[in-house]
DNA sequence: CAGGTGGGTTCTAAAAAGGAACGTAATCAC
DNA sequence: GTGATTACGTTCCTTTTTAGAACCCACCTG
């Protein structure tokens, strides 16, 4: 399959992975979260070749994750800036770096640390169900086919998931 | 920066991209939460070619997310298994599908739904702090380099996030 | 005018992925 | 007991992506 395939796949991690699912945007997008705005910050910052730079943000500009404003006229400067739908990408980011801080930290643990400052308290993020609260599990979760699926796709023997 | 290095990177979500940061690992670890084991099962769902599977199921066991165990002997057939450490992946994997089911999905809605059997009800997941129990937004959390990142790195220029 | 900055694009070489065929050990169907 | 099938890969060759460096252009500074 190719890259350009995954948006068409009736799975919504694989249409996901279709925007953020390479090596480098989602630590292009944990840039953004910090603070960070113009092509040489993400530059300096990031160790990426200036070309993989420029295809990724535009490529993010392209899917409504991030957009690209002038900052400057004489000569035209932009920045680029989380969208909604890119901010929904937090607690996508905040899973990822919360996994990451437990299994692949060293002796010193991991470098950051977040803090709510709603709370105070340092944090890590869980996630629950929206209806009862609970923690979600694997093994507590169980999967169904939209009905609405089933009825468009009738036979046409699609792998989904 | 080469894909071998990331797992070296002063940052969490990069050490966790360097496991899965790639167009099929997550995709593959989809179905291990979906109950997919064997080499064949995996290569008829996925669209993927033997190469690229095969890789990935090495790397996968080698990071210790999946392990390979005998499920008959003569001849000797494996399968794979999440691991403790995959396991811990699942917020990781509903967090992306629950943001592709928002942005993603057709007109005819997501394909899939998500029943928590311990409440009942068709559930989306929410990232929660796991001290207050709010809703964490990139807006109320900051983030604070570690003191004894501090002291272990010292004046060494890193560029961490 | 020389040099620097911001934001790219173009070039070539290396790495990764796609696609198909081949290998192998056992088992099944006739 | 020959031939096909299953399960699980590996090999070979082609196409796509990435890395790495150089180049370009508009403007600004001195």
């Amino acid at each position: 399959m190719r890259w350009e395939d995954l948006d068409q796949e009736p799975c919504s991690l694989a249409r996901t992975l279709s925007v953020v699912g390479d090596r480098w945007t989602l630590i292009i997008l944990r840039d953004c979260f910090l603070g960070v705005r113009r092509f040489d910050q993400f530059e300096a910052r990031l160790g990426i070749t200036r070309h993989v730079l420029a295809d990724r943000l535009k490529k993010l500009v392209a899917a409504d994750v991030l957009e690209k404003r002038p900052y400057r006229e004489r000569p035209i400067r932009h920045e680029y800036r989380l969208t909604a739908k890119g901010k929904d990408l937090y607690p996508v980011i905040l899973s990822l770096v919360h996994w990451g801080d437990q299994y692949m930290a060293g002796p010193e643990g991991p470098p950051l640390r977040h803090r709510h400052r709603r709370c105070g308290q340092l944090t890590q993020g869980v996630l629950i169900c929206a209806e009862c609260g609970e923690p979600l599990t694997p093994q507590e979760v169980s999967v169904e086919e939209s009905a609405k699926w089933r009825a468009a796709q009738s036979a046409t023997g699609d792998r989904s998931g």
